[in-house]
DNA sequence: TCAAAAGTGTTTCCAATACACCCATGA
DNA sequence: TCATGGGTGTATTGGAAACACTTTTGA
């Protein structure tokens, strides 16, 4: 296990590393990709090193097909970390789950990967749109557990993982008239309220529903299909479908929604 | 000489380096800082390699400081250059000047600077504000020359340089709601002219002269002073300085500018 | 008195906001 | 027929945009 380890630091750029911030949009809530170590009490972003030869969008896409199943995932780089105080342990991550995990390695891998897990560590950031629905969950091999959460129920993180989920949710927030949201994160044909939740959770804001359905008809990117019977004792709602060519279009120069 | 490069590269983080736009305002043209290296018949973007133990900003600001002269610049990170392409030969830069460099090291200097240069470098990149009017530009040891280029007169540049210019513009630009463009880039004291052509560079538009003048009054950040006499035959326009206070306040959540 | 640019005013139009109203649905 | 939520209508407000008018300055 740790010869595996080893020879996989050994084909990677020394102390540069990836972490992709996964976000995906369930039950009206938006939830972020966690990985939950196995000896450790503390969470964790997917992400991995970069192999010599490789492009860093290129390894985050074969990491999103593991934990997810998919490709072709919308992927946006936001910031590179390099604080010299991102060390592994300042944080709330268990020492001794690692010094376990350690006492399983031989000598000789103990000396590369001690260390590799010493070096400074330069890590860029991406994130990920994904459909939750789409996506499969799958944990690695030094994980337990992946799962989708909440972003506002997070639990202990590794490093400084919690800050890349903040400032990735800011970007996200700042760049959502550039960014294909419904189109990334709803399945094919959704509601009007969907859509409205969808907004309302990345902007934190509560909109009006007359006005932000106006609006997004207005826009000409949405097509009405047949109504969704939800065996509610209310009138059934339309469902909707993104024009994908339109919508597109629009993106690149920015549409306003609030 | 080649030894002081060598210590250089001895005490850095190996295949990291850094660049940085820095922007700048001058007869109503935006400008970026560049250096024309000695050998080369090809610019580069200020930057550098990062020292074990240092925070890129503190490098980059430092960086800034011996090309400007200039302390406590606004900076703001915005990508990294991390592709397998992005090597020195692929490019306009011509390897005859670097040869002839090279051949003027030691035989114990060019087995590590060989090794340095050859191998993979993820750059990250910043982006700076600057008042061109405060900075003095000033080559360092490989350049003949440090000067303020109009970012539509790009000449040669090294690498993907220009690339980094390019998306720092528009970087620039969708983030300019929320950037404090008119307080860096501008003198103390300026004309409301000023400030629409500064905004109308950046934006790549053309905006409307009185509704931009009582768009700025209104925001409540502008303070008028006396008036500024051009010797032109036509009304002395008035002198205009930003309340920083409300400034910084507005800055955050967004002001809309066009 | 004239040209040129600065400052202000005016008009029109559309978007944003805040509701109110009617409609469909299943209990 | 009633509660619930979906879809649409409407009145108000305020900003955006286009352009006209007045003022100031030095030639």
């Amino acid at each position: 296990m740790s010869k595996f380890l080893r020879e996989l630091v050994e084909k990677c750029v020394p102390g540069v590393s990836l972490d992709c911030v996964v976000l995906g949009y369930q039950n009206n809530v938006l939830k972020v990709l966690l990985l939950k170590y196995k000896e450790h009490n503390a969470w964790a972003l997917p992400g991995g090193f970069l192999p010599q030869g490789q492009e860093m969008e290129e390894v985050i896409g074969l990491v999103l097909k593991e934990r997810t199943g998919l490709d072709g995932v919308y992927l946006e780089q936001f910031k590179t970390y390099s604080s010299i105080n991102r060390g592994w342990n300042c944080n709330e991550i268990s020492q001794e789950g690692f010094n376990k995990l350690r006492s399983t390695w031989s000598t000789a891998d103990r000396t590369v990967l001690d260390q590799w897990f010493n070096q400074r560590f330069i890590s860029t950031a991406y994130f990920a749109l994904i459909n939750c629905n789409k996506a499969e969950p799958t944990p690695d091999a030094v994980s337990e557990e992946c799962a989708w959460v909440p972003v506002n129920e997070l639990p202990n993180l590794v490093l400084d993982h919690k800050k890349m989920i903040s400032e990735a949710l800011s970007q996200l927030k700042r760049q959502i008239n550039f960014l294909p949201i419904g189109k990334e994160l709803l399945d094919q044909k959704f509601t009007m309220l969907d859509l409205q939740r969808l907004y309302e959770s990345i902007l934190d804001q509560k909109l009006d529903r007359g006005n932000f359905q106006r609006k997004m008809m207005k826009l000409g990117i949405l097509t009405r299909h047949e109504k969704l019977m939800t065996g509610a004792q209310n009138k059934a709602p339309y469902l909707y479908s993104i024009d994908l060519k339109v919508y597109d279009q629009l993106i690149k120069t920015g549409i306003s929604f609030v």
